[in-house]
DNA sequence: CTCCTGTTTAGACAGACCTCGAATCAGTGC
DNA sequence: GCACTGATTCGAGGTCTGTCTAAACAGGAG
C-alpha cells in the first residue's frame, strides 16, 4: 500500500518555475493542480495537514489527530484518505498505529505556483 | 486602485511567517484560510486566475476570458464572483466592459503558508 | 427612444461532498 | 482462541457546488 502509483504529478516538470502569473495555465495543468488545492480547501484537512507537519518527528499517529476535532474517527479517516489520494501525505502502519507524514515536495510546488516570482530573487529588505 | 476595503484578512498579521509546518493552525485560522484554497480548488477558477494574472496590464475583460472555456457566460460570471468574494480578485466596470485583476497580496499569503520556510523575505515593519 | 452587445442575477437540477453510525479489518495481549 | 483497542470501509442522510436556460441590468450606437 505504500508504493502504489500516486496520482501525483511529476514535480521535476516545468511546474517548478511557472508561478501562475507567468503564463496562463492550460486546461490540463489546471485539471491536475486544482484537486490539490481542493484537498486543502477544507478547514479540517488544512488543519490535519498542519498538525501532521508540525508534529515532532515529522509524522503523527491518527490517535494524535482525532483529539483535535469534534469529529468521529471515520470522518478523520476520510479526510486523511483524501489528503493521501491527492499525494499531499503518505502513511505507514507500525503495529497498532498508523502514522502519517506530509510530502513536502508537493506543498512546495503549490507554494511556488502561487508565489509571485520565486527563484528570481527572494529579496531581503 | 482606489478602494481599500477588502474582505480579506490583514496580511501583516501573524500569517506572513507561519508556514503551516511551523505551528499548528487553530480552528479559526483554518476556517479563514480554507475558503481561499477552496476558491482556487476548481480547474476553471484556477485557470481564470491565471488568465487574469497573465493578461497584459494585469487586468482582463470578461470577454477575454469566456473564449478560453467551453462554458456559458453565466457560468464564468459565477466563478468570477466566487473568486471575488474570496478576495482573490477585484473588478471594475468601464463603459461596456468589466475588468478584473488579481489581489497579489492574498496569493502571496497563501504561497507563504504552503511554503517551506522562506519566511523572513517579506519583512514587516 | 429603441435596439444591440456585454455582463450579471435568478431558478433549477444532477452530481459531489461532509458527516455519521454500524460493521469490518489489523495487531496486541491474555 | 478470544477479547480488546486502533483504524478503515460501507451505506445513508442532508447540504453544498457547477452548470445550464431564461430573464434582467448596464452602456453605447443609430
Amino acid at each position: 500500500m505504500s508504493k502504489q502509483e500516486l496520482p501525483v504529478v511529476d514535480v521535476s516538470e516545468a511546474a517548478c518555475c511557472a508561478p501562475l502569473a507567468c503564463e496562463p495555465l492550460n486546461a490540463a495543468e489546471a485539471d491536475e493542480l486544482a484537486p490539490l488545492f481542493k484537498a486543502i480547501g477544507d478547514p479540517v484537512r488544512l488543519r490535519l495537514l498542519s498538525l501532521i507537519a508540525c508534529h515532532e518527528g515529522g509524522e503523527a499517529c491518527v490517535c494524535d489527530l482525532t483529539g483535535a476535532f469534534a469529529l468521529t474517527a471515520p470522518t478523520i479517516s476520510h479526510h486523511l484518505k483524501v489528503l493521501k489520494q491527492a499525494g499531499l501525505i503518505d502513511s505507514e502502519r507500525r503495529g497498532t498505529w498508523v502514522y502519517y507524514w506530509i510530502n513536502p515536495a508537493v506543498l512546495e510546488r503549490l507554494s511556488a505556483i502561487l508565489g509571485p516570482r520565486q527563484a528570481a530573487g527572494l529579496v531581503p529588505a
